[in-house]
RNA sequence: GCGUCCAUAGCUCAGCUGGAUAGAGCAUCGGCCUUCUAAGCCGAGGGUCAGAGGUUCGAAUCCUCUUGGACGUACCA
């Protein structure tokens, strides 16, 4: 499609040349400034080309100015063009795109839309990050989400992707949890409960926030107990790896059920120390300063903020101090082009800080890093709040939307075509999830409302997937009665309908959109261009027959258009983790 | 106080680097299953794109201000 483009670029340059010829004027170069649109309705035509740029060159309306371009381009081969008011719309000869359309999806198949537009470069992307002393919640699954889904998209871009992420496994409120199960504990275990670990470590955590309420030297004795596992005490370092291993099987648990995954963990409790020796380092410099309070800090009057503490007073490390030291073992380990922190909005001064204090300590490969700042979720009510006990647990949602699948499937009677229902279910439940978290852009607050957001019908991850499934289910009825259309031939002459002429148009759009969403850094691009394909498909097929087109040349050639349609959503919805269905 | 971001239909969200009559879904109302899965299709109503200026041939989109909201401004992460 970008091919042509570019050709119909060329054909109105000639035409308005040839035309402001005939009036003695000069245009210099036309092609860069030609504008290709597209029109509001696709009657008006294909390409839009506005005339308003070259009004004061004619000294004379738009209108007038498209009417002499068409004049000038007089018949040609490409296509035809219209006068519409100030514009010059170009109706592309059908036909012929259509089938260089289709042979190209066909022959690129599951690679039909990557592109090289990235190619060469070494892109980290750091995403999820949990701390080990609670499971994931509702906010992480959007940082999963958005982290894989950008990795895909870069990936797709020609991009070589590294996904990591970094286990928050240290510090006052790892403590917090392992404390409350020293003293409440007796012995639990995730085996002996039968409680998944990260929701058993977290229920600690909780029971030492109600604690603290009575014992005001609960925060002091967790505060000791972070000095004792920095000590390498061993009772406490024990605890805290078992306690440790729990969270994070659990967490695991919860990754392989929403399709995430990682080339490379980092753990704080392994980066902090090296983080510590790099503001040593920092302060020999003279990169940071020791306060007269004894803290080591950066002083950031030259990017108009305050002073940033990046070592306490007692030595110990702060967040920053660690992620420092992360993104320095990262570099080596990985010499990336480009570093994208997936993280929530409201650490953009933590990033803005840490970024800064990478370039004093004289890496220049800080230019490289990037924080791509999401939105929060919030509930109707408000901000998710863990005291009131409003946080939207990951896998209780996910649990819930799989059970809701799983009765829909019961309800419509689709058991047995299904197979494994519970399977199904999962798959569908993600598909839900995954689309209702990627469609809204990355960088707005977003609003979870628990009984209207997890709906099946209209615009949703699961309707995507009906589409597919339907396609599937004709096309095995298509192979199934192969001997009737014997001899049939794809004919592309056949497909110019309005409705197969909009397929074609946004099965061409794909590879665009992916590199839209690479260079925006927005998966949510290609999820609304999904819903868009999927319901102009949806439109196709109910006025369309296929199977029962009455001609074995129409079916087969309306066949070969629903196949790219379907490649185009299989290979759309692995960008957005939505997992393809054949059959729901 | 200062900084960053947000404001589009009753609700949840799209709207490409400014372009033709601002779009979906949900909800409401009305049609369509003897025909490829009705998790579907079609139609109706619903908008001062928060407000006011400005730039431009043209602004939901860019700039300024105002209002409302979120977040940040820790020796928390």
């Amino acid at each position: 499609m970008d091919n042509v483009k570019r050709q119909w670029i060329k054909i109105i340059a000639d035409g308005l040349a040839k035309a402001a010829e005939g009036k003695g004027i000069e245009l210099g170069n036309i092609e860069e400034r030609i504008i290709v649109e597209r029109p509001p309705r696709a009657d008006m035509g294909d390409l839009a080309f506005p005339m308003f740029p070259f009004a004061k060159d004619f000294r004379g309306a738009p209108p007038m100015i498209a009417g002499l371009v068409a004049e000038a381009l007089g018949e040609f081969k490409a296509g035809s063009v219209k006068t519409v008011g100030p514009y010059l719309n170009a109706f592309l000869d059908r036909g012929s795109v259509a089938a260089d359309l289709l042979k190209d999806v066909e022959t690129e198949a599951e690679k039909y839309g990557e592109s090289e537009l990235l190619n060469g470069q070494k892109i980290m992307v750091e995403f999820s990050c949990p701390n080990t002393n609670k499971p994931l919640h509702l906010g992480h699954l959007r940082n999963d989400a958005i982290g894989e889904s950008i990795s895909r998209i870069l990936k797709a871009a020609g991009a070589e992707v590294k996904k990591v992420n970094l286990i928050n496994n240290r510090g006052v409120h790892i403590c917090k949890s392992m404390l409350a199960y020293q003293k409440f504990g007796e012995g639990k275990t995730p085996e002996s409960s039968g409680i998944k670990g990260d929701h058993l470590v977290g229920e600690f955590y909780v029971k030492f926030n109600q604690w603290s309420k009575e014992d005001d030297t609960a925060e002091a004795q967790a505060q000791e107990m972070l000095r004792q596992w920095e000590n390498g005490d061993e009772k406490v370092r024990k605890l805290w790896e078992i306690m440790n291993g729990w969270t994070i099987d659990g967490i695991n648990e919860t990754y392989k059920n929403t399709g995430i995954s990682f080339d490379t963990y980092y753990y704080e409790s392994e980066t902090y120390l090296s983080g510590r020796d790099e503001v040593l380092r920092g302060l020999e410099s003279g990169a940071f300063y020791k306060d007269e309070d004894g803290s080591i800090r950066l002083d950031l009057s030259d990017i108009k903020m305050d002073t940033k503490v990046m070592l306490r007073s007692d030595g110990t490390s702060v967040y920053m101090t660690q992620d420092l030291g992360t993104a320095i073992a990262r570099h080596e380990d990985y010499p990336f082009d480009r570093l994208i922190y997936v993280v929530g909005a409201e650490q953009e001064y933590h990033f803005k800080v840490l970024f800064h204090a990478l370039k004093k300590l004289g890496y220049t490969w800080a230019d490289m890093l990037y924080h791509l700042s999401y939105g929060m979720v919030n509930l109707p009510e408000g901000k998710m709040k863990s005291r009131e006990g409003t946080v939207v647990d990951a896998d209780d949602i996910l649990a819930k939307l799989t059970e809701m699948a799983k009765e829909e499937i019961i309800a419509k009677d689709r058991a047995e075509a299904v197979g494994d229902v519970d399977e199904t279910g999962g798959k569908i439940a993600l598909a839900a999830l995954h689309y209702f978290l990627l469609q809204v852009s990355p960088y707005k607050d977003m609003i979870f409302n628990p009984k209207e957001s997890l709906s099946f019908n209209g615009n949703t991850g699961p309707y995507l997937q009906y589409m597919s499934a339907r396609i599937c289910s004709m096309l095995e009825k298509y192979e199934a009665r192969s001997a009737e259309f014997e001899g049939a031939v794809v004919d592309s002459s056949l497909l110019v309908s309005d409705a197969e002429w909009e397929l074609m148009k946004l099965v061409s759009s794909y590879p665009a959109q992916v590199n839209q969403a690479a260079a925006e850094l927005n998966p949510s691009v290609i999820a609304v261009y999904l819903y868009d394909t999927a319901k102009a498909f949806s439109r196709f097929y109910h006025d369309c027959p296929i199977l029962g087109s009455g001609d074995k040349n129409l079916t087969c050639s309306r066949v070969a258009l629903t196949k790219a349609v379907l490649q185009v959503l299989k290979n759309g919805f692995n960008l957005v983790n939505i997992p393809f269905l054949s059959k729901m």
